[in-house]
RNA sequence: GGUCCCAUCGUCUAGUGGUUAGGACACCGGCCUUUCACGUCGGUAACAGGGGUUCAAGUCCCCUUGGGAUCACCA
C-alpha cells in the first residue's frame, strides 16, 4: 500500500491547507480523434472534482505518437471541451514540447543503473511474444539485455527500465479500492524507443510528477499501467499520486461502446439537437449517483459530487434516457437562448429566421413537444412556409366544405379582434362555437389543419397567436378555397 | 492462456446485516385534452449460482459461472 505517502487530504474549512494543497486534477487525451463520449465523462469528473475542491484542472494533450496525433484532433477535442463547458485552468500542454525532459530523466535512470540499454530488435521480440503465448507462457521480456555489461553505441537500441522481480506493488483506488500486482508479473517496460523518443508509461509519469499532479482520473483500462507507473514513481524519487479508475462505457450489447452503437463524438449530438446540459447531466448518472436524483444542474454536481460515489462497474450508454434528459432541459430552458440554438438548424433546413414569427415565440410553443433541438425545427417550419402542402389526410377530413363555412366565419371573427394573445383568440374560438352550435374540436382541428397543414402541432391559439393576425388570415383564405372544391363526404 | 477488474429490474442506479428490495429511462394501462405532446396516476420487471459466517445476508468471506480490460519500440 502507498497510503503512506498519500497526497494530502483537502479540508475545505482549512484556507491554510486549502492554499498549501491544491488538488491537481488534469484530463490528458491523445489527440488521435475527437473527444469521444467515455473521454468527456473523464473530463467531467476531473474537472467536476476540481471545482469541487477548489482546485486545478489541467489540460494535457499526449502527443507522443508523433505520427498518430493531428492538429485537427487537437482541435475537435477542444470544441467539444468547450461545448460541455469544461474549462481548464493550466494548459493545453503538449507531451510534445517536453522532449528534452523526458531526455533528461531517462539519462538519470541509465546513470543510477535503474534503466539499461536493451539490443534486442523488434522482430526477435514479437517471435519471443509469440511462442510463450503459444505455449501458455507469460509474455513477458526474458530480461536477455538486463545484465549486458558493455555498451554497443553502434548498434541501435532501446532504454528499458529496470523493474522489480520480486515483491508487490499495490495501491488503494479511489473508486476500485485496493489494488495489488505482483512485481514478478511485470516486466521491464521499454521508456525510449530506438528513435529517441519516450513512451507512454514513462511520459506519463514523468508528466503528472512534474505538473504536481495529486489525483489521476482515467479510464480503468489503464489499471494494468498503474504498478509500472508507480514503480516509475519510485525509481524517480517522487510522490505517487492517488488514483481513481472510472470504469469504461458499453454500448446496448455490452461490448464497448463504438460506432456501431451510434455516434461516439460529443459533437455529434450537438450536431443531432441535444444540449450540453443534458448530455453532461446523462454523463455524470452514467456511474455516479447521489441517492435517487436525476436532475443536477451544474451547480449541483459541483457541490454533490464525489469521486467515491462512482460505480464500479461498467455502465451501458442509454440513448433513450438521454433523450428524456434533453426533453426536459429544452422543456424548461430559455426560450432566447434556445432560439439562438435553432437557427443553425432552421437554416440547415433552407429556412430564415428572420423572415417569419418571432423565434423565441415560435421556441416556446414547441418547447414541450421537442425532445431535440432537430425535433424543434421540423416542428417549426410550418411558422416560416406559406407554400406549405396540406397533409392529404388531413385535408380530407378536416378541409371539408362544411368545416370551409366555420373557418370563414373565423376568419371574419379572428379579424375583429383588437387585442391578438392566446387568450382573446380562444374566446374567440369558443364564441363561434357557441354561435354555431359545435364543439370546439370541430373548429380547431380543421384551423389547425389550415394554418400548420398537419394534424400534430402547438395548441391553435398559441399558433394562431404566434403567426400573428395578417398571416392567419391570409392563410385561412387558402384553406377555405382549398375546403371549398373537396368533396362532400 | 497469465494478470487485473466487475456482477441488484431490459438499461442507469439506491441499498453499507433486519426493507413489502426504492427511484429513473424504456414499456403497458387510466386520467387530462383543440391535435401531437406535456403532465399526472397506476402496472409489469432485479439481488447470476453454490457454499459458508450470523439469531438474521442483496449487504461479510470463499468457490463457480459470466462479462470486461490488459499483456506493443499505441496512448
Amino acid at each position: 500500500m502507498n497510503n503512506y505517502r498519500m497526497t494530502p487530504i483537502l479540508k475545505l474549512n482549512d484556507n491554510f491547507e486549502v492554499s498549501m494543497n491544491k488538488i491537481r486534477l488534469r484530463f490528458a487525451p491523445s489527440p488521435t480523434g475527437y473527444l469521444h463520449i467515455g473521454g468527456a465523462r473523464t473530463a467531467l469528473f476531473n474537472w467536476l472534482l476540481a471545482k469541487k475542491l477548489k482546485g486545478v484542472f489541467i489540460l494535457r494533450i499526449e502527443d507522443t505518437d508523433v505520427a498518430r496525433s493531428t492538429q485537427e484532433s487537437v482541435d475537435a477535442i477542444l470544441q467539444g471541451m468547450e461545448w460541455l463547458g469544461l474549462d481548464w485552468d493550466e494548459g493545453p500542454f503538449y507531451q510534445s514540447d517536453n522532449f528534452p525532459l523526458y531526455k533528461e530523466y531517462v539519462q538519470k535512470l541509465l546513470d543510477e543503473g535503474k534503466a539499461y540499454r536493451c539490443y534486442c530488435t523488434a522482430e526477435e521480440l514479437e517471435a519471443k511474444r509469440e511462442r510463450a503465448m503459444k505455449e501458455g507462457r507469460k509474455p513477458k521480456y526474458d530480461g536477455t539485455c538486463r545484465n549486458l555489461t558493455v555498451a554497443d553505441a553502434g548498434r541501435p537500441s532501446v532504454v528499458r527500465f529496470r523493474a522489480p522481480e520480486e515483491g508487490v506493488t499495490a495501491f488503494n483506488d479511489l473508486i476500485k479500492g485496493p489494488i495489488s500486482f505482483n512485481n514478478e508479473e511485470l516486466d521491464d517496460l521499454i521508456i525510449e524507443r530506438s528513435d529517441g523518443t519516450p513512451t507512454y508509461n514513462f511520459v506519463v509519469v514523468i508528466d503528472d510528477a512534474s505538473m504536481g499532479i495529486s489525483m489521476v482520473i482515467r479510464g480503468d483500462d489503464h489499471i494494468n499501467n498503474t504498478p509500472r507507473q508507480i514503480l516509475l514513481y519510485e525509481a524517480l524519487g517522487k510522490a505517487v499520486p492517488q488514483f481513481a479508475h472510472v470504469p469504461m462505457i458499453l454500448g446496448s450489447d455490452k461490448t464497448r461502446l463504438s460506432k456501431r452503437h451510434g455516434a461516439t463524438s460529443v459533437m455529434a449530438y450537438r450536431d443531432m439537437g441535444f444540449l450540453p446540459e443534458a448530455m453532461v447531466n446523462y454523463l455524470v448518472r452514467l456511474g455516479w449517483s447521489f441517492g435517487d436524483e436525476e436532475i443536477f444542474s451544474r451547480e449541483d454536481l459541483i457541490e454533490k459530487f464525489s469521486i467515491e460515489a462512482v460505480g464500479k462497474s461498467a455502465g451501458v450508454f442509454n440513448p433513450d434516457k438521454l433523450l428524456w434528459l434533453n426533453a426536459h432541459y429544452i422543456k424548461n430552458g430559455d426560450p432566447e437562448r434556445l432560439a439562438g440554438l435553432l437557427v443553425p438548424f432552421l437554416n440547415e433546413r433552407g429556412v430564415d429566421p428572420d423572415a417569419g414569427p418571432s423565434l423565441p415565440a415560435v421556441v416556446k410553443t414547441l418547447q414541450e413537444r421537442a425532445r431535440t433541438m432537430i425535433e424543434m425545427a421540423d416542428g417549426a417550419l410550418f411558422y416560416f412556409r406559406e407554400d406549405y402542402e396540406f397533409d392529404e389526410a388531413a385535408a380530407e377530413k378536416f378541409l371539408t366544405p362544411e368545416s370551409s363555412i366555420l373557418l370563414a366565419e373565423l376568419k371574419i371573427r379572428l379579424s375583429a379582434l383588437e387585442s391578438f394573445d392566446a387568450e382573446t383568440i380562444g374566446a374567440a374560438f369558443k364564441q363561434l362555437c357557441t354561435d354555431m352550435g359545435v364543439k370546439l374540436p370541430q373548429v380547431a382541428q380543421p384551423a389547425r389543419v389550415a394554418l400548420t397543414g398537419k394534424t400534430a402541432a402547438p395548441g391553435i391559439f398559441e399558433v394562431v397567436e404566434t403567426l400573428g393576425k395578417k398571416v392567419t388570415l391570409t392563410r385561412l383564405d387558402r384553406a377555405v378555397a382549398v375546403a371549398k372544391n373537396l368533396p362532400v363526404h
